[in-house]
DNA sequence: CTAAACCAGAGACCTTGTCG
DNA sequence: CGACAAGGTCTCTGGTTTAG
């Protein structure tokens, strides 16, 4: 891989030696991984309630938002699952050794004459995610190692925050998942300084369930309220009617208001819109800057991030940024194939993932026969 | 000690097809 | 008709560091 002309009848290709950056190098010497618990470099608002449990090899952040149906949960990895056959350790340099079609690519929409390509690289692999171009996508058969087995991780660990949160057995869950498990791999690859900036996940056709992996260097995920939602008011001027979130701006007040509001909606919807422009002045609501950040992780190498609930999406966006030289960011997601369009549909099956996944029985033998 | 230099963060602007 | 766009670049601003 390297660079190739897109000029037409320009053949030219640089394509420079590559390093291979072992995964023994991401050791940080003042972040001692052993095969207790890692710990943890997560940050979080006085509003955002936080679980810690431990369970698996991993220190598990569940951090609770007030007002969401859903949770953000950060599985911190410990030495013995990055090092386990197949693990973290393996697939980082996996990825490095096989070309899995990290590219640029383009981004559909354009502000500018000819295209815009994205900072980072990246590659799709099962159901085809809509924002990127078709072309984007691949099969899972005959998918690298690293790309079928984050599928079967990732589906293991949904499933075993699902059970845990809804108080039920993984297998209990297992049925149910079964039907909207992870049928899509997202690779993005980051080198130094790029960054994805803030944005949500809550595309139409989406699973509530979002699960990564981060490969490599840390990357610091941010994740904070919308500026319309916190503010309570558009870039236009236009209140904000969905219903006000804990931790918002003049949130007792918009509260207090919510069920007249909505009440006004239904009956007079003129009187309705002169309303929402009022609103704005009345709380002396302001426009422009961004709400803090709520959350703040530190992803690691091996670790996983899972996010779930739709209201997080639709309330809250997220950005990650990144320290080190390289990082390899592994989303899975459900895609709803009927929310596709027809030419954005995939031209191979999409198979379930015959992975079979589990990390409660890593570890398990070694501490089991002691 | 003062002022220039530096830095990070945020906002404005760029500019165009699509969508409801 | 206005809002929107996993973006990029420039400029301004306020705070801190460094040079003289």
């Amino acid at each position: 891989m390297g660079w190739e002309c897109q000029t037409p009848n320009c053949n030219f290709k640089k394509v420079p030696a590559h390093t291979l950056i072992p995964a023994v190098s991401l050791r940080e010497p003042f972040w001692p991984l052993t095969a207790s618990y890692t710990l943890s470099r997560d940050t979080h608002v006085p509003f955002i309630k936080l679980n810690v449990s431990f369970a698996h090899n991993y220190r598990i952040n569940q951090f609770m938002i007030p007002g969401i149906d859903g949770f953000i949960t950060h599985l911190i990895a410990n030495k013995t699952v990055l090092e386990e056959p197949g693990g973290p350790d393996d697939m980082f340099e996996a990825i490095q050794r096989n070309d899995i079609g990290l590219r640029r690519r383009s981004l559909g929409s354009g502000v500018t004459k000819g295209d815009s390509y994205t900072r980072h690289f990246l590659v799709n692999y099962g159901m085809p995610y809509k924002f990127i171009a078709a072309t984007a996508s691949s099969s899972f058969e005959g998918a690298a190692s690293p790309i079928t087995d984050t599928r079967s991780r990732l589906n293991w660990a949904a499933k075993f925050l699902l059970a845990q949160e809804q108080g039920k057995s993984v297998e209990e869950i297992a049925e149910e998942w079964k039907s909207k498990e992870f049928n899509e791999v997202l690779a993005l690859g980051y080198f130094e300084n790029q960054r994805i900036n803030y944005h949500d996940d809550g595309e139409y056709g989406l699973g509530p369930t979002i699960a990564t992996l981060s490969l490599g260097a840390p990357g610091t995920m941010r994740i904070r309220m919308k500026a319309k939602h916190h503010h309570g008011v558009s870039s236009a001027g236009i209140y904000d009617n969905d219903a006000p979130m804990p931790g918002c701006a003049a949130y007792e007040a918009r509260l207090a208001m919510h069920p007249e509001l909505q009440a006004l909606q239904q009956s007079d919807s003129k009187a309705y819109k002169i309303r929402l422009k009022q609103i704005p002045k009345e709380l002396k609501l302001k426009r422009s800057g961004q709400a803090r950040d709520a959350i703040t992780m530190t992803l690691g190498h091996g670790d996983i991030m899972v996010m779930h609930g739709a209201e997080l999406q639709k309330y809250y966006e997220h950005s990650v940024d990144h320290t080190g030289k390289l990082r390899f960011a592994l989303t899975c997601r459900y895609i709803d194939p009927e929310s596709l369009e027809p030419q954005d549909k995939p031209t191979y099956e999409v198979k379930p993932d015959m992975g079979e996944y589990d990390g409660a029985k890593l570890g398990v033998e070694a501490m089991g026969t002691e």
